[in-house]
DNA sequence: GTGCGTGCAAATTCTTTGCAATGCA
DNA sequence: TGCATTGCAAAGAATTTGCACGCAC
């Protein structure tokens, strides 16, 4: 399992310890196939009868987020949940109505970046790219009339 | 004055009232050129003796971000503030050190869109793209060593 | 054994809501 | 005048912090 060791060499790079908690909520995070936030990773380890609280939940987030193996996602209008971040330079898409997300290589950033710098005279430091839409799946099940 | 009008016309639009609150509302966001929160709007409000409550900030912004005359930003970690949004379609880019926004044209954004969908066969219904970086006169006073 | 990590509960921050009073159309 | 709008205060949601105990190293 590649990914699960990804996770703990993070960990152990920065000197922190490996404890059960953090290994469920690291579960908890691979078997989320989609985006997920910190809820609801706890009502997962709560389910699991891993008994990890949810101050845990957060901190293993921060922890995670601040060396780049998740990152946070963003709706139009909300900070909405969190992803497992991709091993290179990649942007996330979420479906909307279930959640799931897929990753986005070659995205064309790059030029993008490139051409706002040119325009605005600013030295750009970071970019947030977020797609939302309805994966194939529910994009499907959406043609049908569903009612409501 | 183009702006103050176009944000009043979107209230008509909509049958709602044209209100000295709102009014206040509105200066307030295009005094604070760049980025901005509700609390701010509030305070900027309170120091000009408005009297606006933090609750008619809230609800104001929701409606102009309705309307798309306003809308939200995001940092990589934190939802951070409204700006004001292109008078088309268009992307900003934020100051990470004054806050100041430049607003970005021709962005190249559908071809992503149109990649993204393709490679992930997402219908795509919205995306966020958020630059941040410094502006050009703080790139300029951050070249030189100022400590801390 | 040491000190990081944990979990509870309380604190904090941000935002929304209920409701009576106000004022725009 | 009628009804949208306001503002207070209180509720609610999400997240952070303090502190005593437990466990990884």
């Amino acid at each position: 399992m590649p990914d699960t060791s990804r996770f703990s060499a993070l960990l152990t790079a920065k000197g922190l310890r490996l404890t059960r908690q953090r290994e469920a909520v690291v579960d908890a995070i691979l078997q989320a196939k989609g985006s997920f936030t910190a809820q609801e990773l706890h009502d997962m380890l709560r389910a699991s009868r891993s008994g990890v609280g949810l101050t845990t939940v957060y901190r293993t987030l921060e922890i995670l987020s601040e060396g780049g193996a998740v990152e946070r996602v963003h709706g139009l209008n909300h900070c909405e949940a969190f992803v497992v971040a991709g091993k290179h330079h990649s942007h996330t898409i979420v479906c909307s109505n279930c959640g799931s997300a897929s990753e986005l290589v070659d995205c064309g950033c790059d030029e993008l970046v490139a051409a706002a710098a040119r325009q605005t005279g600013f030295r750009i430091e970071d970019h947030v790219i977020q797609l939302r839409g309805l994966c194939r799946a529910c994009a499907r099940k959406h043609r049908e009339p569903v009612g409501v």
